[in-house]
DNA sequence: GTGAAAGCGCTAACAC
DNA sequence: GTGTTAGCGCTTTCAC
């Protein structure tokens, strides 16, 4: 038959041609009503004769769910994200669920128009890992319907994942303290990030008040990138006496930090030790190999599919939630 | 006002507020047709004070498109593929395509399903990268007015993105050949895969007649995982003598057969040369640095994404077209 | 330049 | 156990 190919078979087309009405093959699809073996047979029958599929739009408009989640993050490219990605589409799919993913590139403007767009396509769910919006723009989202999961520390105002950034950050500071000296340096990522401000905060604790070596810089601020670290380790080290230990946001900056050390001659952890964070596959091939902080991408990923099914099939509607994943330090060759 | 938080404006609403039918209030958005601007004007405000957000979902039912692409991939996981994505999205954005992204994890049941799940859902355009679903029944997903790209050799049936794996491969292995001698082994990953197939392919036409030691093997099927290499590495050392070079199907495969070769004490590439597939970032980090094929995956990942978009769009409708993006041999340390 | 009205294909009361 | 019918919110003829 043509009609296989060209698809466009309706429900009605389905009726008619079985002698029952659309709503019959509604139910004997949906299994929302019982229908009778006999009529349920021949309405398959005749459906896969005809090539029958149910337009899921249409279901959408009616039913006003799209069995779709937006997943928002800063760069499907940085190893961390499709972990977690992975995570929360793996808890999602034995439920049906489908996952947009958006790449912010860490800029504002995208944030905002997926925002937009997540609330015009009538999404279930939402996952959001952005540095610029703030929490009530998130919490408005989440008044319109759709469910929210900020992955970060929620500002209390929608559900929210975290791995606990900033006990992190200062229990790996004082690590390197305790190891290498008083002396640590910090290169974060984007400063605005939450993830930057936590970990940032979290390596002020650790650091206590150490004195910084006159004329020289203990933190510094670059992108969550390779170039980043350079950038950011070539700062501290132009401005003065090398600290004992440099801690890095993220395990890109490292690696670039890592290159500069090697290119100025620098032995790691010996003349300066670092650490990153993410635990990114590479982190256990370069030499010498990055300790860094393992942060559970995949189950962080799990956690915030957790907390979205749970509101998306209305089993949970209370106030705003939050889980952490405990990160764990993961001690290599460079610290 | 309230209904800006629950959202539940309709064009009707604000086309009885701004006193005007649903019509205008419809070509002030599209711009299908002129508006006089006081009624614009009058129309976006309330709109804007109403907190309007048109419904996607009524739209698409309407128009019969839904501005949403479908990219099938085995793993997102696998650092091959972020890449490839992020450049068929960038190709999109522009044109407000949004991508849902499904991971098969190379099962054939996941691939159909996804299939399935793209026409129910009356997607726009869908890439597809799939390891058992054969070439028809792509076609036919083409047939019913979704735009598709393959990744990987085409067969002729829908349009086709390949990096001409089969002559990358022959002349690799001619390279391996001609520098560490005739003795040339092959680690493929998931065998029935296309890109396993026309690599395989590729190696068997550089080899050539070369002889293989007796009771040794030369050719060996696992994974496309480092743990797949580690088996494929170890079959081959096991079965007699050690090959002069070994050709895998990844880097991931590549990873795996150099961890092998390290713990058996093998020099690499004295005792056995390596070369992966992919340009993975670890790739460039491991020591010894691994010869591999980069395949420009954010290239292949655009060029699908422009196929796509000249069917979407309508510019082209002919015959299914193939584009090559060429791969390039990286050589490092390992090879 | 603007409006009325007919659907897109489905689901779910509300009948029987 | 089955059918009738009224929309979901939008776009788009067709009319003025």
């Amino acid at each position: 038959v043509k009609d296989v190919c060209v698809d466009r078979v309706t429900i009605e087309d389905v009726a008619a041609r079985a002698g029952v009405s659309p709503t019959t093959v509604s139910h004997v699809f949906s299994g929302h009503r019982p229908v009778r073996a006999e009529t349920q047979e021949v309405v398959r029958r005749v459906a896969n004769e005809l090539g029958y599929r149910a337009n899921a739009v249409a279901k959408s408009l009616r039913t006003n769910r799209t069995s779709t989640v937006m997943i928002v993050l800063p760069d499907i490219t940085n190893p961390f994200y499709p972990l977690f990605a992975r995570g929360v589409q793996d808890l999602l799919r034995p439920s049906d669920y489908q996952t947009i993913l958006c790449n912010t590139d860490s800029r504002e403007q995208e944030e905002l128009a997926f925002l937009e767009e997540a609330l015009a396509r009538r999404l279930d769910g939402l996952v959001f890992m952005g540095y610029w919006v703030d929490p009530e723009r998130l919490a408005a989202v989440a008044e319109s319907g759709i469910a929210v999961v900020n992955l970060g520390e929620g500002a209390g105002q929608v559900d929210a994942v975290s791995s606990g950034d900033r006990e992190m950050a200062a229990r790996v500071t004082r690590y390197l303290v305790g190891r290498y000296g008083p002396d640590v340096a910090f290169i974060d990522g984007t400063s605005d990030a939450p993830v930057a401000r936590s970990r940032m905060a979290g390596f002020r604790d650790g650091r206590a008040r150490a004195p910084v070596p006159d004329g020289s810089v203990r933190e510094v601020s670059e992108d969550f990138t390779r170039l980043g670290g350079r950038r950011g380790m070539t700062t501290l080290l132009d401005a003065g006496a090398p600290p004992q230990a440099v801690f890095c946001a993220n395990d890109l900056i490292a690696l670039g930090a890592l290159d500069v050390a090697r290119e100025r001659g620098l032995r790691v952890p010996h003349d300066v030790a670092i650490v990153g964070w993410d635990d990114i596959e590479a982190a256990a091939l370069v030499s010498p190999a990055l300790t860094t902080v393992r942060s559970h991408p995949q189950l962080l990923g799990e956690a915030s599919g957790k907390l979205l099914l749970s509101r998306m099939t209305g089993v949970y509607s209370g106030p705003s939630r939050s889980v952490r994943v405990p990160a764990e330090l993961v001690t290599r060759e460079s610290a």
